[in-house]
DNA sequence: CGGGGTCGTTGTTGTAAATCAATGTCGCCA
DNA sequence: TGGCGACATTGATTTACAACAACGACCCCG
């Protein structure tokens, strides 16, 4: 059963918040990299650093929600659930990633950590004043909301027009350059901390397909299945695969 | 074949945006509702209105697009082509929607026109220079978007975790919401400019299973098919499949 | 008014993936 | 160390939808 809790990690007030994003890996990703000196600052003091531990609630679809987050550590999954308990990922948040662009209306979605998680709390109103006060940062934040909505359409495709295989083959090599996004180098091994489960949900599919067609992807010598990862072998083939 | 070619409307210069703009339907829907009088003077003196007829291509997945544009008038619909011929239609342009969004990227995609439509155009260059200056319709833009990605990932949940009843009442429901949201009024007719294989690709459905589908609807009188459109006749039991 | 083109419907067959059902593997804790 | 529980794999069977095929309705234009 996912639990709800987060832990908070700040020991004595808003200074630690220097600390933590002075040393931040994920900033330059984030919203925060768009930001000058002074406006960052400014920033800093609406942030409330938490700790999530793995499979802990960071919010979800029924309750409306008050802050909005930046993944600093970790991976997060969004999704959304019907009523009979299907459900679609919509995506994973990454280190760099922010969330809270799509909560805006009543179309709400859950939000639960994968792996144990830090991320960078603001509350939603304040943030957003900050925004209008900082069109850099507003421009920031449109700049990633037309992406990650680039990002939707073609999930649109791979979800209404492609066949199992070549879902797979387009997630595991778009993780691969998520990673070395954020990592700042590409490495050949993939590491999936979500479970076949997650990933059948994101794909559209269900775990046994997601199963055996991995399986059949090693047997054919286009990956390797690794703990927790899988190992790209044949990088040209499972391109072609993916952009079929 | 879908041919190239928009009929250009303005007839002496920029007075007629003018004119255009003081009648024009969907303003309050658009972009434009955003603005203040002044700024809204400045954003008329870019927009370049244009007549499209149907089946004419506004932009393609392949070439750079140097526009962005509101729609006026029509229909139109954005899709994603790949390789082989598949097709997923990523949406419905109807009057007030602003197309450009999402192109930022290289992950383009295609617009042509289902019926004869009216768009105001704009250089992208100089609507992003507008919009910087603009913190307001910048405001505007990112609402946009943000609501854009909330239905994209109605559409993940749709394409994903759906099946054909339940894509087509939502579809249905969803096309009958935004109608009445740009007339006033909501009507049980549900007008369907686009064709069967444009249903059918915008849901993740071949053409045979919209066909079966909307008819088996009829016979179980949820809905009544009528030419270039639908009759809701149990919306109840309809939005019940929608939501299931 | 007639014929061709586009679009939609309907019937039949095929298949990828879902579903149902064991079984296997690993890690954790008693 | 042994057993429980979560997760993954593998096999057998079913099924929703795709694919193929043929036909029908409508429209436009000659």
């Amino acid at each position: 059963m996912v639990h709800l809790g987060a832990i908070d990690t700040r020991t004595h007030g808003a200074c630690d918040c220097g600390d933590l994003c002075r040393g931040c890996e994920a900033r330059a990703l984030s919203v925060c990299g768009s930001l000058e000196d002074e406006a960052f600052t400014g920033l800093q003091k609406l942030n409330h650093p938490l700790n999530f531990p793995a499979r802990s609630v960071l919010f979800n679809q029924e309750t409306p929600v008050r802050h909005v987050f930046t993944v600093v550590h970790g991976v997060v999954r969004l999704y959304k659930l019907l009523p009979d308990g299907r459900r679609q990922i919509v995506g994973f948040a990454l280190p760099g990633d922010f969330l809270g662009l799509a909560l805006a209306d009543g179309y709400g979605f859950c939000a639960d950590a994968v792996t144990p998680v830090t991320v960078c709390r603001f509350s939603r109103d304040h943030f957003g004043d900050y925004a209008d006060d900082h069109p850099q940062m507003l421009r920031r934040l449109h700049d990633m909301a037309t992406h990650e909505l680039a990002l939707a359409q073609q999930q649109m495709v791979l979800l209404g027009r492609r066949d199992a295989e070549e879902k797979l083959a387009s997630f595991l090599l778009g993780l691969q350059k998520r990673w070395a996004r954020i990592s700042g180098r590409t490495s050949v091994t993939i590491d999936l901390p979500m479970g076949r489960q997650d990933i059948a949900d994101f794909l559209g599919l269900t775990i046994e397909t997601v199963s055996r067609t991995l399986n059949r992807m090693a047997r054919d010598k286009l990956i390797v299945i690794v703990p927790d990862g899988v190992r790209v072998m044949d990088a040209a083939r499972l391109e072609a695969i993916a952009s079929a």
